[in-house]
DNA sequence: GCAAGAAATGAATCGTGGTTCACTCATGTG
DNA sequence: CACATGAGTGAACCACGATTCATTTCTTGC
């Protein structure tokens, strides 16, 4: 009975597996999910096309298991973040800054697990992120109404309207200008954005984290006027109160 | 010189063109863009696919135009909303009531529109909405900073957090079942979030919508215990303070 | 070294969907 | 009516990218 698979080849075997499943993570952090066509990564990992579909089914499911990688891995980060102690409120604060600090971290790889436009494909896998996230929060949120921390709110709408906006502030604009902005600053923005949402804007009592209260002391701060120089991008001069046509961009036809 | 079109002929074509165009947004409308294919819509507008180059010079030209045209006129409704009188808390109220109630109303036109991954395509113009209605937004809360009716928050961060919210938590699960919920408590419910995320707590002074001032006695509404019936989709019986672990649905490996 | 499989290969295949084009039909003009 | 020219047609073409498969290249056990 001539050949049966020896340690060596197995281990082979498997180090063939995670360089397909590197290279892939890799193309969708350098050309998103649209550039990582299955020819590409089988050259990245230095395997022929053929080769490929030896330790993957299909694509899909290559993709699956990258996005779902990627996702536990978060995932997991904040749902750390969403139990060591504290008060809720101080929870929920830390929970957003993880997030927000690790979006603008690895915007790519962010962008692609959560906002990139992929229409079949591994989509479902890739919506589990948002949705993971969204119930961290939700169990955040129905905490703090249940002990009457915060007006009584609903929970799940709460926290989809909170993950979307996080989303959309991060990395809604992905332009090419990366590190433009006071990441920091950035970030306790969006701390205090999401507890005033749901606290309204009473102080942030214990300490923890502090994020929102630094945030907020800026805003208490009387020299800042507005703008105060976060801009997600270095658009309009002036946030001017002015009207500013809503139509702009769209050709009158 | 023969040949001349005459009155008659002009008006057929014009005719042809609507048809095309509409034959495209109904179809939009009930597959998506992604189920709009050229042959698909040519056949929805009887002509030959053939004709169709005749009349729009390619597929992206043409769903330019129909998006142009449906985001052009729900953005003038915004704009309005956003300048009819009152103070700048209730004209933020207003616009977000305007967007939420038309949101859940034309659900599919509004996914397609603002939601739906489209990858490359007239993905352009399909921002304009998104951006157009971010900065109706961004104006009036620089509006309302400069007069220091809210804290100083950074105009274009909340703006953008506000919209990526409002987007999520409207058409974020663009579930089969869509009627499934209280349609005017949701709204309610996004207006008086949009309002305590920028201006915090205190109740809203002023009259006009009302929407928010609503949703908020709701909530000083002794009765009410929490979850409160809105769930977006009847997803777990309570929602319960409990963890919920946020790795669930994705598989161990 | 050698035969029996397994593994690797990459050119060919297939499906999809936008775009073209040779042709027929319709409509004006003299 | 006869002809010129635009309009309409749909089958063919093309590009792109996932998947397959006949062939070549290892590996293993003797």
């Amino acid at each position: 009975m001539p050949y049966r698979p020896t340690h060596r080849t197995l281990t082979r075997q498997a180090e063939t597996r995670r360089r397909i499943l590197d290279a892939a993570q890799t193309l969708v952090i350098e050309a998103g999910y649209r550039g990582a066509q299955v020819a590409s990564v089988a050259k990245r990992a230095e395997v022929a096309t053929g080769t490929f579909y030896r330790y993957f089914p299909s694509k899909d499911e290559l993709f699956a298991e990258v996005f779902q990688l990627a996702t536990r891995r978060e995932l997991e980060r904040v749902a750390i973040a969403a139990h060591r102690g504290g008060s809720v409120r101080q929870r929920i604060a830390r929970v957003v800054e993880v997030f927000a600090r690790w979006a603008l971290q690895e915007r790519s790889l962010a962008y692609a697990l959560i906002a990139e436009p992929l229409d079949s494909a591994a989509g479902q896998e890739r919506q589990a992120y948002r949705r993971g996230y969204q119930r961290v929060l939700k169990g955040l949120i129905a905490e703090a109404v249940a002990g009457e921390l915060c007006a009584p709110v609903d929970p799940a709408i709460t926290a989809a309207f909170v993950v979307g906006g996080l989303v959309e502030a991060v990395l809604g604009p992905l332009s090419p200008e990366a590190g433009s902005t006071d990441q920091e600053l950035q970030v306790n923005t969006l701390v205090a954005t999401v507890d005033r949402a749901i606290f309204g804007d009473s102080a942030l009592e214990g300490s923890a984290s502090m994020a929102a209260e630094r945030a907020m002391g800026r805003v208490t701060d009387g020299s800042s006027k507005k703008g105060s120089g976060v801009d997600g991008r270095g658009s309009s001069p002036r946030g001017e109160a002015a009207p500013a046509s809503p139509l702009k961009g769209i050709k009158p036809l």
